[in-house]
DNA sequence: TCACAAAACTAACACTTATTAGTTTTTTTA
DNA sequence: TAAAAAAACTAATAAGTGTTAGTTTTGTGA
């Protein structure tokens, strides 16, 4: 019938990996049909696949996408001339603000990724152990350098991480406080309770 | 072929949820087929049917039993005459409990509660949502009586159940802090950010 | 040992699934 | 405006789903 628009700036794939992650979210990847997602954007299922290789590949595409995102930041935030206390105030506003902007995609990634097929799987597992244990160097450095309390690091990264990902419960009650103060509340609580 | 075996003090009912909460844990709910279950305990699908009323009831079963089981302990609790933090970290350790003995059902209840049937989803988010709100009351008297620090207390409740769930990813680092370190660890993270 | 109940089996059902092939329509390009 | 490319359609396929009916086997209590 009708045709994909097109989302600004991209191309029409990106429109159904970006409903696809909405229904994803929604229903989880394995609930979600693709005359779902075809039937969403008002069109037919198999006209889908003039744009997508199959319905795996979206999964794929979500979750290394958000990897992606938040590798790149990890890179930039380890090259900072900065007090390790303030690096790590930068990831957790920046895994923050990923949540809520990108709610959908974060989301899938941290609850479907069980759902990718090989060699994907291990290659994202691979990826996110490799992100924590980076995060763990982080706090050890912290706390040799004495600008963090002695604490147990990789506790402290599994807490922090988590934590922030408990951010996605806060969608239910939006208008509790507004998203600043939301963020400073977060990262206050998850740092004095480590700084020194 | 072979018989079901009756789990330890329990029905042959008990085993094919036992069995069934391990599969939705490792693929996920809609993931795991009845036939699935079925070969892991050793049997045809169809006979799971002389035990069970469907696959929906297998998720219902887990997902209130496990709530069954934190609301108990809240009521408990509740009941304690002991200073706020203390009672914190009672359902704190609970927490930690339940998800390393029960890791499966626990896993299970928070991941895949979405696949409940109404009015099965819906009467599980009530409870979700006034076991949060009965949490949110415990910090914020905590905070009127002084024995906490003056944080929001949505942001500490939803922050310490997050970083408990977070527990799942232990699983994987099964040698790190032993068992009685790990909990003291977390409750002490947890709390020594937001006891006085 | 006989009868009854519990628990397994086989076979089939009605649906839904992702995906493909082939065709038609729409849009872009020259 | 004609040709080429992109994107939609219809129709079909093969595989897998939960579940039921009917039957046979196994275990139990009289």
């Amino acid at each position: 019938m009708s045709k994909i628009k097109p989302v600004r700036n991209g191309t029409r794939k990106d429109t159904i990996i970006r409903k696809a992650a909405a229904l994803f979210r929604k229903k989880g990847f394995v609930a979600t049909s693709m005359r779902e997602i075809a039937d969403n954007i008002g069109v037919e299922a198999s006209s889908l696949y003039n744009h997508i290789g199959s319905k795996s590949e979206l999964l794929q595409s979500i979750c290394f996408q958000v990897a992606n995102a938040f590798n790149q930041q990890l890179e930039e935030v380890e090259q900072m001339e900065t007090p390790t206390a303030k690096k790590l105030e930068s990831l957790i506003r920046f895994h923050i603000r990923m949540m809520l902007d990108n709610f959908d995609e974060v989301y899938v990634a941290n609850h479907e990724w069980k759902q990718l097929g090989e060699p994907f799987l291990s290659n994202f597992l691979a990826q996110r152990k490799q992100y924590e244990s980076r995060l763990v160097e982080l706090v050890t450095t912290g706390i040799r350098k004495k600008e963090l309390k002695n604490i147990h690091p990789h506790v402290a990264v599994l807490s922090i991480l988590s934590a922030v990902r408990g951010l996605e419960f806060w969608q239910r009650h939006k208008k509790e406080p507004e998203r600043p103060e939301l963020e400073n509340n977060l990262v206050n609580y998850l740092l004095h309770g480590i700084t020194r």
